[in-house]
DNA sequence: TAAAATTTATCGTTTATCGTTAAATTTTAC
DNA sequence: GTAAAATTTAACGATAAACGATAAATTTTA
C-alpha cells in the first residue's frame, strides 16, 4: 500500500496530544492512534473533516502518496 | 461537510475520461463517476492509491478541506 | 438526431470505520 | 527506579458505506 498517514507529523507540528485532538475533533482516542500509527484502510469524509479543522490543515498534509517503485 | 473532490479537476488535467481512468484503476465507471461528482463521503486507500498511481498524482490534488464559515 | 459517454438508481455483498472496554506498552515526571 | 499518565494494541459488535453489477436516465459529442 503506497497511500502512508502522517497524522503524527502534523500533530507534532501544532504541538497537539493524542488526548487533545480526540476530545476536540469527536474521534474517540484508540481511533486516532489506530491514524496516527497507520493502522486502518479507509476514512470517513466527516473524520477527515473534523481533523482538519482542529489542526488546521488540508487533506494532502495527512495523506500521502508514496510511489513503490521508481527506478 | 467540507471535504470536497476533485478529481474532475485532476482528470481534465491529464485529459483522461472516465472510462479509460475506469480501466486502468479497476473500479467501475459507476463508482468512479460517484467519485468524480462527490457522491461518496468516505475511500478507501486501495482505491486512492490506484487513482493516484493511474494519475500520477497526491491525495492533495484529489481531497480538499474547505473551512465553511471564514469571517 | 443517432451514438457515445456519463450519471443516477437499485440491490446485494463485503469491507472496515468507529465506539467501547480492557489490557499491554511506552513515555513522562518525580 | 517507579508511579502516573499517555499511547498503543486487542477484541467485539454495530453501523456505515464502498464497490460491483445491471439497467435506465441524462448529458455530451459528432
Amino acid at each position: 500500500m503506497a497511500i502512508i498517514l502522517r497524522l503524527d507529523r502534523v500533530m507534532a507540528d501544532r504541538k497537539m496530544s493524542l488526548n487533545e485532538l480526540s476530545e476536540r475533533v469527536g474521534v474517540s482516542n484508540v481511533n486516532l492512534s489506530k491514524l496516527k500509527t497507520g493502522k486502518v484502510s479507509a476514512i470517513r469524509f466527516s473524520t477527515l473533516d473534523a481533523i482538519c479543522s482542529v489542526l488546521d490543515c488540508q487533506p494532502g498534509d495527512i495523506l500521502e502518496y508514496l510511489p513503490e517503485d521508481r527506478q
